[in-house]
RNA sequence: GCCAAGGUGGCAGAAUGGUUAAUGCGACGGACUGCAGAUCCGUUUCUUGGGGGUUCGAUUCCCUCCCUUGGCUCCA
């Protein structure tokens, strides 16, 4: 399989350091407010990731750290009389809500920054021996910049030029305009942690490294996040760790996720263009987001606009889902073991080359797209048995339904939906379904249509076909 | 100003050094249906941002220009 290193500008062929084993970190979000749309394209592609990774036999570790003490997290906690730490933590229950909801469940470790503030000191207490960090009279601590010469090699940035930029403010503390702060000095009432350097707290960029040093060693497999986030946060955590440990490099796969942009700009906090994430699961389903997410390649650029997007989503996962859905009644009402007739060798084999190239494609850098396609194209397949479906015998609609089962295994769509016809509804509506085919069958068609739209109006949607008539409440 | 990522049909968005450039959404017509829905058939549509180069052949590789977005010490 092959992934597409930002470092090397190139696809290059997955090799895990120490097989199967894969450390996978991804930079977490600062839960200072809620979640929105954004946040969950790239958290539900690096699940993805992992599903996949999982799927073909690595054992993945996947850490997503949580910067639970920043600036914005103190700030907001002022305008609300809040305890810093409290919000944070406050709102990363709530992401992590979002993000079962959401299915994506690979994470196996978020680890809070705070927590390993013991470490992040060890860290910079290395770098200040060896002199590529240093203290300032307040307090804090900085890196030298100058001291790591491979600076700016995963942006492309080169210093000399960085000092122009628009926010490198002189700072009389700083050696030099590039340096950036690994410790705060406390400030009165925030949070703060003693140290070598007196009272304070840890730096942005240090908390992964730290973190990541603890967790996977010097060196690990795969560092994703944002695109948004290779400068500087990325290329800082490159100089410190690489510094730090005197090993190289840290990490072997650079993966970033493209931006998701409202109406073409960047959806984000700070430009208060955000769309709520739960909002649009409540509205839509997790499906639906995750196939709007996974329907465009990772790399490039994702436009939302709230009044299509996602709509058009639903669109094409139903187009997609249904003839799954029409499998997966059998199995559920019949179970696997349902007599019928077996699938003919060709039949099988054929399954089993869409399923093949399903795992072929994934493994081209993730083209969850064109997996995706292929899916649509299996739709239109099964389309095609669905007259027949009640001859199949149940292992006969298991294959059928195995690009599927790859799907939600992969993808994360499909999920068990049993739920949606069970509880009060289903002992109520077939009754109605009865007395609605009285109607049709002495040809009161108004009546019939008055119920198909009372139903409706409290979310039960009615479809007839040649074997009766088949409902459904997506909201359930 | 510097760095990076994008620019493909009405829209969203793939792919590839080589037959008709996916897939989906939308629209239109038809079949089926009591109607609706679903499904199917057909139609609709791109010479892949502009220019130049390499090549037998490029949308794909190279150069250059333009545009959009992101980053330039807050950010998924």
């Amino acid at each position: 399989m092959t992934i597409y290193d930002t470092m090397a500008r190139a696809a290059r062929v997955f090799a895990p350091r120490v097989p199967p084993r894969v450390g996978l970190f991804v930079c977490g979000l600062t839960p200072y407010a809620d979640a929105h749309v954004g946040h969950g394209r790239s958290f539900v592609f690096f699940d993805t990731v992992a599903r996949a990774l999982r799927r073909w036999g690595y054992r993945v570790f996947y850490v997503q750290n949580v910067t639970d003490l920043d600036d914005k997290v103190i700030a907001r906690a002022a305008e609300t009389e809040a305890d810093p730490l409290a919000l944070s933590d406050r709102h990363f229950l709530a992401f992590v809500r979002s993000m079962h909801r959401l299915g994506a469940t690979a994470v196996n470790y978020y680890p809070y920054a705070t927590v390993y503030v013991p470490e992040i000191i060890d860290q910079i207490r290395e770098l200040v021996r060896r002199g590529d960090a240093y203290p300032t009279e307040d307090g804090s601590v900085y890196f030298s910049v100058a001291k790591y010469a491979n600076y700016g090699r995963l942006s492309g940035q080169k210093v000399e030029a960085l000092l122009p930029g628009a926010r490198l403010e002189a700072d009389p503390r700083k050696r030099a305009p590039e340096d950036f702060v690994i410790w705060k000095a406390a400030t009165p009432g925030e949070p703060e942690w003693e140290s070598p350097w007196g009272p304070g707290r840890p730096g942005w960029h240090i908390e992964d490294t730290a973190i990541t040093t603890r967790l996977f060693g010097p060196r690990y497999d795969i560092h994703g996040g944002g695109i948004d986030l290779i400068f500087p946060h990325h290329e800082a955590e490159v100089a410190l760790a690489e510094s730090a440990t005197g090993e190289a490099p840290l990490v072997n796969y650079w993966m970033h996720a493209g931006m998701l942009t409202m109406r073409g700009e960047k959806m984000s906090k700070s430009v208060g263009n955000v769309s709520s994430l739960d909002d649009a699961i409540d509205r839509f389903g997790a499906p639906v987001l995750r196939f709007f997410y996974l329907n465009s390649g990772y790399r490039s650029p994702l436009d939302f606009d709230p009044d299509r997007s996602l709509a058009e989503a639903r669109e094409g996962f139903e187009r997609m889902a249904r003839p799954a859905d029409r499998v997966w009644e059998l199995l559920e009402r019949d179970g696997p073991e349902r007599t019928g007739r077996a699938l003919t060798d060709g039949e099988e084999s054929e399954v089993e080359a869409v399923v093949e190239r399903l795992d072929e494609t994934m493994a081209n850098d993730f083209n969850t797209r064109e997996a995706i396609a292929q899916l649509f194209g299996w739709s239109r397949r099964v389309t095609e048995w669905l007259p027949q479906r009640n001859e199949l015998s149940g292992e006969a609609l298991e294959m059928l339904y195995a690009p599927y089962a790859w799907a939600q295994e992969v993808l994360g769509f499909f999920p068990p939906s049993s739920t949606a016809r069970a509880g009060a509804w289903a002992a109520v509506v077939p009754v109605v379904l009865q007395a609605r085919a009285r109607a049709r069958a002495r040809g009161d068609y108004a009546e019939a249509d008055r119920i198909r739209d009372e139903l409706k109006a409290t979310g039960v949607e009615l479809e007839d076909d040649a074997t009766g008539t088949r409902w459904s409440s997506p909201g359930a």
